[in-house]
DNA sequence: AAAAACTGCGCAATCGTTTGCGCAATTTGT
DNA sequence: ACAAATTGCGCAAACGATTGCGCAGTTTTT
């Protein structure tokens, strides 16, 4: 009647047996000091493979106080761009050996018992990608002194981030439609407080009313399909004259919305309206919706964030430090005018 | 110079001091121990809540034996499918206090490095919601006696899973296309070994030949909306006497590449052709696609499969267990005819 | 040739929690 | 009033790895 695990695990005193020395020499050798002579270095190694050793990281947690445990808060991802940005994320961090716990994953309020994951497993970090989800999360890490990364969010909270151009790039969105021959713009914003919404709009308004534009309506698109969707059927209800010749959508599933809506109310895109969103989705470049967009540099901007907590990890007392990252423009078919 | 974290941490010592009585004490009296008097237990909690004590999970996990750790590895979330999966896995594991700890997500293969944090973290468990992934990580777990269960997926290998009736969904479509008039049907499945596409083809097939209809083609549609597409085009270019009433995808994103596809080459859904999914996930319930589909129980499945989880855990020797939840047929605008 | 420096390794404490065992003090049984 | 059972708690040994310190034995310096 075995409750243990058939098969004991090999621990660093199994490997000092083996090898005849003290478990503390196993552990410096594991690890290559210098001070453990070469040949009983190469020893350990070769029995430490052989037996498939794996050292225990909970154990190691414990008398190095560090747990190696990254927590992630993760937007809804119904938004695709999340779901991109929790894939290069995992992809990154197994090239780099770090561990993400779950804390968090889409629109909802963060669970207290998640929070108390935070502690409990001592995490050395905490990457953050949700636009606006409430800051909880980020508070109780800056109270307990774990560093914090944003990414796609600037922090009103200390914490670093990396975050794309936003107001470069809806001023660029706005360039674009300007050059393209276009007046009068709608523009669909999220209603919330998230920087990153903000910041669109607001490069997006001012480029195009200084350079002559000017702004019709705007909507509240809540960042979702639906809201783009609802916004589309006003704007296609509007006379012919008083109705907009481009809408800016501040993401692209709010765009792809707007452009059902427009379709289903018996418009053409790009002929009757032009339709611009942001995050370039995979889903937004399909040649069914083909919507003019501005890239965010999500590799790049994944690699950043994980240097940047790495680094404050290993330096507690670096800085805060906000990393913005220039995008690109890729226009398509729905903004392509005459 | 401190390079401690300002305010250490309360441990089960620091408490034990403040309240006069050994840490064991202390220990068993904050899991409600009856061999500690109620008035040492309530003075504790007090203390307990007072100091913001949280227990040290990995120095649980180096005495108990587990660290309440799971791994998780999800599907690529290009496909809603496993968003919503993601969501709800982490919305009811919050609920019931149980931490994930990501070993992969995507399409890619698993990376070494992830499968060894399955052994260095100790996870008690582990959930695997990919449809094809290679099983390596469930090869893993079961050579290190590590609980594994499965959600949309069928094991070969030994391990629990959670499923919906994959076969009859493909039976319900077939009877649902039939019965609205149509005879002549492609089949677009994913060309891998996953189960769940095999057993819906399969389903699917048997019925609709069954019952009279005729299985005109089949598509590789790589579970991938671009697949679908693909197969649309050479659908749609097939001559009108010899192309298919109504087409089966097997999942909803490969569905969304063919209606795409179709219109794109001057087809109308449903009126010249009839296209059905699988999943029903948001986007193909759409407006803009009105794809009939066959919806998969998630919430149930997620629950049932961390039932399955925690049981194992709680008794490793549990014998492996096959659950299959009933979906639900829902009709929508894309099969409807005349 | 004696002192100093270095090399290679082990001892033992430590991280925070759990748990088997045992020991007092109190209550119960006779 | 004395033995037996019960109650309430502490001691100390784990769990697996890390690390400061120290101790031999060898090599270099003076």
């Amino acid at each position: 009647m075995e409750l243990r695990s058939s098969r004991p695990r090999t621990t660093i005193v199994t490997l000092s047996q083996q090898a005849g020395v003290s478990a503390s020499t196993v552990s410096r050798a594991l690890k290559g000091d210098p001070r453990i002579s070469l040949s009983v270095r190469e020893r350990i190694a070769r029995l430490a493979v052989d037996a498939g050793y794996m050292p225990n990281a909970l154990a190691r947690t414990l008398s190095s106080g560090r747990s190696g445990l990254l927590g992630l808060v993760l937007g809804p991802s119904s938004n695709p761009f999340y779901a991109m940005l929790l894939e290069e994320v995992v992809a990154q961090s197994a090239e780099r050996g770090l561990r993400f716990l779950i804390l968090h994953a889409g629109s909802g309020p963060i669970e207290d018992r998640t929070t108390e994951a935070l502690l409990q497993y001592q995490m050395d970090g905490c990457l953050i990608t949700s636009a606006d989800m409430s800051s909880r999360a980020a508070e109780i890490c800056a109270a307990n002194g774990v560093p914090v990364v944003m990414i796609n969010r600037v922090p009103r909270l200390h914490a670093s981030s990396v975050s794309c151009d936003n107001a470069e790039g809806g001023a660029s969105i706005a360039q674009h439609l300007l050059e393209s021959g276009h007046r009068r713009a709608a523009v669909i914003h999220t209603g919330g407080a998230s920087s990153n919404g903000i910041d669109r709009e607001r490069g997006f308004i001012e480029r195009f009313v200084t350079a002559g534009g000017c702004i019709t309506s705007t909507f509240d698109g809540r960042s979702v399909y639906e809201g783009g969707h609802a916004a589309g059927y006003e704007i296609a209800a509007m006379a012919p004259e008083r109705r907009p010749d481009c809408v800016f959508a501040v993401s692209d599933v709010i765009a792809m919305g707007v452009v059902d809506a427009l379709r289903k109310a018996g418009l053409t895109v790009p002929t009757d309206i032009s339709v611009a969103g942001f995050d370039s989705i995979p889903e937004a470049a399909r040649a069914a919706y083909d919507i003019t967009s501005f890239e965010q540099p999500i590799v790049a901007m994944v690699r950043r964030g994980l240097d940047l907590l790495v680094d404050r990890i290993a330096e507690p007392a670096l800085p805060d430090e906000a990393i913005i990252l220039r995008g690109r423009l890729i226009p398509r078919g729905s903004t392509r005018r005459g």
